[in-house]
DNA sequence: TATGAATGAGACTTCATTCAT
DNA sequence: AATGAATGAAGTCTCATTCAT
């Protein structure tokens, strides 16, 4: 089904050492997500990475560019590192709060939080990133075991879900805002109290609205 | 040694142009506004606003104090410019989603989500701005109208509202959102299908969920 | 003897203030002692006399003319406030020893190094400074008190002083250029031991240079 | 999260150009010593250097560490340049003289009074120039010089010296603050006869003091 | 390929001085 | 006469980027 491989395979020397661009997107990605992009010099992360400047440009060629590698990897990132949350089945509204509070201790940490910042702050500066535009709101592997829980809840009776995307998604959003709320964006921590609160009240918002 | 100071002397009369004062704050909150703050350049303010630039220093001492000052400025004129929203007695249906459409207008407009995005962007590099948050997405007069209206809808037994300001909140909270994400965190502009579509939404949430 | 005085003594209306002038000329010292000619600004030197900055120019013209007059000023104050020293009559090395700490005490006062200081540093940027240069280590009255003692001392058969003049300008110049190093230039307080090794040291010089 | 640096790499090579450095060295201390500190801008050195502004930068850091290296780099060169004095086995007064006239045609030359100016004007403002202070008064290699001659003529008993360096400090003292009150330190040049006069007066003083 | 020295532009801020009151 | 707001120039220092090695 593909073309054939035309060639040795791999050109025999190509010298752009993996690592290095790994250890550059590692720096750049952490002196960005703490300092944004205009705070961030290319200086410090070529120090940071422990490589020379024009490496750095040998490999992403401008700022902008390795701005963009850098979101692009971190999403992906993101998406590998997402922890298993298990819903047992209990009541909905048990369970649709301790679903909440395992999405709101991811959103809220501090990687996803100053990406969120991040992508937010330079979105309006930078054309190629709202073409990559995803708000890390979107959650896609969380997205699909809530919605398959309100499924099996329609199913079975309990609730009420005629649309288990669409009520997903408001789930996640209002949750995700009123903890980005509390938090000043992810700036500071929150406490287990508020945490078990929102998700507490969001889960009654959603549970009340499916009731049959 | 030291040196006395003369007297009282004349009162100090304060002469510092109201006028030229405006002149830079409107000045300085378009360009951080359109260009944040780091790319925003204390020449470029003096420049637009068509005065010196020791003027501008002369006013607000530094680029931070000026900015914090156009954030506290931009928040007085929100909430001054806040449009009259009516809820005429209709449905609730009816009338949340007439309410959301109109939220949804105010809100995603370019001057406020300007100034939600430039907010979020430079909160964590800034300590008086923390401490000076409120998300523009609490919208003290729109929820005052709101939440009434969601009380008068408890106390004629047409909803059953326990908690007017909370669902108030969820309800302002999910709408501004979804409008948030749509729109690129109001980068490109809200279609009035879309607005319509969120709104019904988010209004149909609403009232499901405090259905009697 | 004087001339006949013409018109109302003073003119009815010189609304300078004296005090205000005085005031200036006080804070400007201050400053520019403690910390140089360029480094201070006029905006202190007015924000320090408690007036306004126009009035620094009226009365002074420009930021040079202003420290000449201070330069001038200190001279005044410095010959005024010179305290008296008494020569008792002893040996002629215990006197000069007695007469050279109370000289090291009032040239290494912090008031009189500075100026010290302060002329050296600005002497080769104000023609207007070089016309009134006459180092401070040179001290009218002292010297004259010194070369008084020393005329006595050589009428009297104690010791072979056929120039005074001379001599107390020796003795004078290697006292204060001793203490002047010894203490960076007036920079660190001169230890009451340095102080006395110091005069000994000098007196024990001269009288040994005028024994007969 | 935190980006790891990449092996050890190639060991660092540094690069930078040192006859860069040397001409930036130079040029500050050109406009070091005819403006002094606070009047010499970095643009001007790195102008008159040629070299960018960022070199001057890369080299030295800030402004300060630059000053502080200029005064560094004087005092080697000053070291280095020391001429030869020779003192000829003639009688003492006639030896003294001579080297007296030596020492203050050094001392006096528009760049070691520049650096002593330079460096009694910045002395307070620089707590590591302090550290580093050691006036041009103290002048080792023309101090060994006259502390040996003198030591000789006391064992040859023509002279009684007991403390060789005291005495030569006392008349290197002695000579060169004359020769810089008489050139408003250093800024006029010294008469051939002001020279002579003054050598002979110290030397004159010396050996008075010293004689058996 | 990779290094970091070097560049020119431009950032924020302060200065001595003048103008309008 | 006196105030302090306002100016234009200039200060130190940092930036993204490109050479030269």
């Amino acid at each position: 089904m593909s073309a054939a491989a035309v060639g040795p395979g791999h050109p025999p020397l190509r010298k752009k050492s993996p690592a290095k661009r790994a250890a550059i997107l590692a720096a750049a990605m952490e002196l960005f997500l703490q300092q944004g992009y205009e705070r961030t010099s290319v200086d410090a992360i070529a120090a940071l990475a422990g490589v020379g400047k024009q490496t750095v440009y040998g490999h992403f060629g401008d700022k902008e560019s390795l701005f963009l590698a850098v979101i692009a990897h971190a999403r992906e990132i993101q998406e590998t590192e997402r922890g298993a949350v298990v819903l047992d089945a209990g009541d909905p509204l048990t369970d649709l709060t301790t679903a909440g509070e395992s999405i709101l201790s991811g959103v809220l940490s501090p990687t996803i939080s100053g990406l969120h910042r991040l992508t937010i702050a330079e979105l309006p500066h930078h054309p190629e990133l709202q073409k990559m535009w995803r708000d890390d709101t979107d959650r896609p592997g969380l997205d699909d075991l809530v919605s398959g829980y309100l499924r099996s809840c329609d199913e079975s009776g309990i609730l009420r879900v005629p649309d288990p995307a669409l009520t997903t998604r408001q789930f996640t959003y209002l949750l995700i805002t009123e903890g980005r709320v509390v938090t000043l964006q992810g700036t500071v921590p929150l406490s287990p109290t508020d945490r078990h609160r929102i998700a507490t009240q969001t889960a009654d918002l959603i549970v009340r609205a499916c009731r049959p």
